[in-house]
DNA sequence: CCAAAAAATGTTAACGTTGTCATTCGGATG
DNA sequence: CATCCGAATGACAACGTTAACATTTTTTGG
């Protein structure tokens, strides 16, 4: 009969390149080519121990031959293992979390699985959204900045039953695994920091974002009343810190320190300070969050409190890795600590 | 009806997640809830249009019902189209690229597409393993940075025929599609405002990758003459600027300028001046690479040279959803090109 | 040298979705 | 009222791979 195919006129000068398309090779021309059965084939790829060598060798040359690509959608159909694990950070240009993202894709890609990164921005509603299409992927694991708070995200999670891990905060009552640290003390120590050093005039620059907030709250617990506060939009910079100071200054001229929610906040604390002609840290002493790699090398060098963001990446890789292949991880939640870095900003030595 | 609905007991306190773990839902469940077809439900969500509203919405609601969740993996694998665009950077953490990342992520996101990164390092032999990785994936699109320069890699993705951006470089054969700009440009324009400031010790201070000895390519060719160069390891850093600059004095104490290959290095080679009692610019010029957000805010503040990376980032992205729409493209090859900012460490304004 | 065990290979049936073609239905047309 | 048409829906067969079970071949031990 007449096909009733509908024929696109093909008009244009640039052919279409579906048209000429040779059909990538797959599983089964190989297994033709190196002539063994299909699944021999995929044995020999996937599962050698179960192949003699004789036949490896030849399946591994009737790749080489065909030019073929094993499909991973195929297979993760199959096998319910997509050898992936997705990670939701807030933006990838925060450069806070680079260290956690570069040691999970090292410490992933070393047992094969790929990271798919997804930004959840700083909104709960959008998160929820995200980690839907993230899921729709079948990752082997989840690896979530901060603490999922959506009910219904919680919950789809917990009904999927795969691996996941909460970082860069701590909690009673974890979805799942957790590695992280406790933003109140980080807070808590850093005001005792400034008050054993006999500063009284405190102040407090901060992002918006619900981690930089529960150091506020440390902060202010420990010292017990309330300080000059300049809040920022997340993610803050270095230009949001300059006209953070200049709040903080105009709540209180005689300020004396002022702890800010990350490093890019402090240097710009820092550069208003001295285009104000205040000297740190006789002026005034700053104290950053993060350590990034500059502030070590700013001057006067910036003090800081240092978070192993690499350790948390790697050992998140670790506890999804693990129960991918089916092992119990013996603690389930870890709390990396963290440590004040003193340097000339607050004071201390070279 | 009584719905075949599994209530898990929640009587053990770890309940196992893999003996109990209920079979996620499927298509088919929806469609059974909803009282349609397989295909009917598949189309209710996939493509509105062909269904009645009606059924849409029933179809909507057996979704919420069921929990369901579209598996991307099956649906890839029959259309032949995984909604997956794949990115190779160096590597994560160099922060040049990260506004590219970070407009590649959010355009690709607007069209539905996920992008799944990949760490190349500055390796030619890892960048061709990492290609194949990421092709088993079977993404709609590859932007890569930099150009691909083994051969066989080259022959593998034309042959694969997904569309493919090289970014952050130009070629006279590029493999399909390019967004980027000329590095040699950068150094002979960078070679050029200096000489024209009146300079004469010139040096350089650059990483070891590929792109960054494009630009001391050209801003030799410019100068007309070896002058004293540091090559530090990629990527740089602003520790490797201080080491850099030290070797620098070395082979010229009288240097006049400097041209760094990232605004790290530069802010290094500052620090290190500043050290040893160089007044910038009066004693030494620097000038760096990236316009990196800080360079602004440094005092001196420091002159650069301008790449919108973001735009790189943008542009690749929709040449991808263009050509994955079937839309042909009309300028394959973009040069974005760069512009030189001029600060204060190059003796500009404020 | 034979039975039993182990190693190697093969057959079949999914995995969950969408492309292709077929069918049904309601309404407009003459 | 018969006819045709488009809109809506459905049946079936793939997509490329691996799990589960089956079979053949080789090795081992008595």
């Amino acid at each position: 009969m007449a096909a009733g195919r509908t024929i696109r006129s093909n008009a244009s000068p640039k052919p279409m390149p579906a048209a000429s398309a040779p059909r990538s090779a797959t599983l089964r021309d190989v297994a033709r080519e190196a002539g063994v059965s299909l699944i021999t084939a995929s044995r020999a790829l996937g599962n050698p121990g179960l192949v003699s060598d004789k036949t490896i060798a030849r399946v591994r040359e009737a790749v080489a031959a065909t030019g073929y690509v094993p499909n991973l959608l195929a297979g993760g159909l199959k096998s319910r293992r997509s050898m992936t694990v997705a990670a939701l950070v807030p933006a990838i240009s925060v450069a806070q979390f680079l260290p956690t993202v570069q040691a999970l894709t090292e410490t992933l890609d070393q047992a094969g699985y790929q990271l798919i990164l997804g930004q959840s921005g700083y909104d709960h509603a959008r998160e929820e959204k995200l980690i839907n299409t993230m899921v729709s992927r079948r990752p082997d694991g989840l690896v979530v900045t901060g603490l999922v708070h959506s009910p219904a995200a919680r919950e789809q999670l917990r009904r999927l039953a795969i691996p996941v891990v909460e970082t860069w905060d701590l909690s009673d009552r974890p979805l799942d695994m957790l590695v992280g640290f406790s933003h109140i003390k980080v807070g808590g120590a850093v005001a005792g920091y400034f008050l054993g050093k006999g500063w009284r005039r405190l102040g407090i620059a901060t992002g918006d974002d619900h981690r930089a907030s529960m150091r506020r709250d440390g902060f202010l617990a420990t010292v017990g009343r309330a300080v000059p506060t300049a809040v920022v939009p997340a993610p803050s910079n270095l230009a949001l810190g300059r006209r953070a100071l200049a709040q903080l200054l105009d709540q209180d001229p005689q300020l004396e320190a002022v702890f800010c929610s990350s490093d890019q906040l402090a240097q710009g604390v820092m550069v208003e300070a001295r285009a104000r002609g205040l000297r740190i840290p006789q002026d005034l002493a700053v104290c950053g969050f993060g350590d990034a790699d500059f502030a070590a090398h700013l001057q006067p060098s910036l003090s800081t409190v240092h978070v192993d963001g690499a350790a948390i990446g790697r050992l998140a890789a670790q506890r999804i890795i693990a129960r991918c292949s089916g092992q119990d991880v013996a603690q389930p939640v870890l709390d990396v600590g963290f440590r004040i870095i003193e340097r000339e900003s607050t004071g201390g030595g070279a």
